[in-house]
DNA sequence: GTCTATAAAGAGATAGAC
DNA sequence: GTCTATCTCTTTATAGAC
């Protein structure tokens, strides 16, 4: 890995972990093991690096979410698939965290991918319902843009409670609390 | 209102808008009018008034919350009344947003308010559902407890969503959405 | 109680040698 | 490309006068 490389994946790291605020550029040297010079000659300062940083966290959220919901299967069951993936709850997510910092959402540059992000994750799930409907696995009734805003929301949510209860329990308990919600407009094939 | 209470509020205001890291001793002084000495006569530091205004916080989202899930009316009035309550969105929620403060959650006491509140809240939530359960309002096969915590997740990402839109919009439809999960869930009275 | 002075440490860079 | 030196602000206080 390249020095470039490590700065940002460091800065990843730290942006999961601390937030862009309390992220310095010292810490992010010390955990690159790179000295402040090279951190300066392959970027041009703090913001330039959280943003590296930023759209490359961005780009694997988007490529695992693609992997559950592009799968083959019913709607429903991609939508679990997705919401049951294996997830470093207790750390939350890199990008939605980003939403509480004021000095990302106050930068346009910074912003952008964070809103892009999960408006195309809502988009994609909107469109995965959307075609559970039209499939007639999912109640017609149901309102596709909604339930997937709902659905992005209960991941956002469950981490803020898991990470406030110090336990994944609440992020379990409102992931199936939801994916039951959905079960009763499932269409039974029987009727 | 005295100098300590001052101080108090712009901590509270400050602690929304930065966060915790965010926030220095001398911003909440200008905010409040007040200098140092003042500052450092009435709390022992950062964290001692941190502390103040996290309670002050807590015990007011409490109050609100309780306003509208100790209403009379069907539990699923109740949740409405609460998830359509008129709420600052942009600026997200007080208390989930310490969540994302390395150094709230690293104090056990800083963080134990926040803790309490949203656990309290799951449960308060929880009670309701489980009347309307027992009253025959809703499915008997809906878990009071898993869907609770699916409301307050809900509410919490909503915050998230609509900060990274720069719009109430998704938090509105992810509200609407989940409304729409609990409305097929009412048992029919003409049934 | 409130004010001003002082200060050690960190944040966020720039400059120039190697 | 990387290193060390230097620099200006800010952070988070403490000390002591008023």
């Amino acid at each position: 890995m390249t020095t470039a490389d490590r700065l940002v994946e460091s800065t990843r790291e730290l942006l999961w972990e601390r937030g862009y605020t309390g992220t310095s550029p010292k810490a992010i040297q010390q955990r690159a093991g790179a000295g402040q010079g090279s951190m300066y000659h392959h970027f041009t300062g703090k913001p330039d690096l959280a943003l590296a940083a930023i759209r490359r966290t961005a780009d694997e959220m988007r490529a695992q979410a693609e992997a559950q919901l592009s799968a083959p299967g019913a709607a429903v069951d991609r939508v679990t698939a997705y919401l049951r993936r294996e997830r470093d709850v207790l750390k939350g997510c890199p990008i939605g965290r980003l939403t509480q910092d004021p000095d990302v959402m106050a930068s346009p540059t910074l912003r952008e991918p964070v809103e892009e992000t999960l408006g195309w994750l809502r988009e994609r799930l909107s469109q995965v319902l959307a075609e559970g409907v039209a499939r007639g696995e999912l109640d017609p009734a149901l309102d596709a843009r909604e339930t997937a805003a709902t659905v992005v929301a209960v991941l956002q949510g469950g981490y803020v409670l898991a990470r406030a209860a110090g336990s994944v329990e609440p992020f379990d308990q409102a992931v199936t609390g939801v994916l039951g919600l959905l079960a009763a407009r499932v269409v039974d094939p029987a009727a």
